[in-house]
DNA sequence: GCCAACGTTGGC
DNA sequence: GCCAACGTTGGC
């Protein structure tokens, strides 16, 4: 198995949690992903030290902006357990917990937002499959390859 | 706020 | 296993 670290994206509404709410914490637990798709690429894909572009949906320009890192392998998400949460999930049980969960590092916020606008003109070079523009896709963590990563951070200083 | 696209649920 | 109904995501 390769040693390489890999690249994710992931999601977050930044009323919800922002690029500068994970500056000032440090490291956040990257709690309520209830998408198996999601869930799967925590659990399985994911390895301390993967690079994380950090986007913002649902807000003025949604684009990256800021860079993350993982800094844990994946546990069981403590919020599935607790009634009181919004992501509680009745059918999960500490012994077959349903949802899992990586910690979040943060590493640095981008001098400028990459606007999903601009990553679309890049379509082509970021290929066809490349689930962020993808139509309809609403993955909220999706793999990033080596490629598509130097490409996005290249479009840093052209927005 | 609208709504297209997609995932999940549950009846049958 | 099918699929209608429903809920959610997320751009605009």
């Amino acid at each position: 198995m390769s040693t390489r670290k890999r690249h994710w994206l992931m999601k977050s509404e930044p009323e919800d949690f922002s690029i500068d709410d994970l500056a000032r914490v440090g490291t956040e637990p990257w709690t309520g992903v209830r998408n198996y798709q999601a869930r799967n690429f925590m659990r399985d894909g994911m390895r301390i030290g993967d690079g994380v572009l950090f986007y913002h949906s649902n807000t003025d320009v949604p684009g990256i902006y800021g860079i993350a890192e993982v800094a844990s392998t994946a546990y069981p998400d403590p919020s599935q357990f607790k009634k009181s949460s919004k992501y509680f999930d009745e059918k999960a049980t500490q012994e077959t917990p349903r949802w899992f969960l990586v910690d979040v590092r943060f590493a640095r916020k981008l001098d400028a937002p990459v606007p999903l606008s601009l990553i679309r003109e890049h379509a082509s070079e970021l290929g066809e499959e490349f689930a962020l523009i993808r139509k309809g896709a609403r993955l909220s963590v999706l793999p990033v390859t080596a490629a598509q990563w130097k490409l996005l951070l290249s479009l840093e200083t052209k927005s």
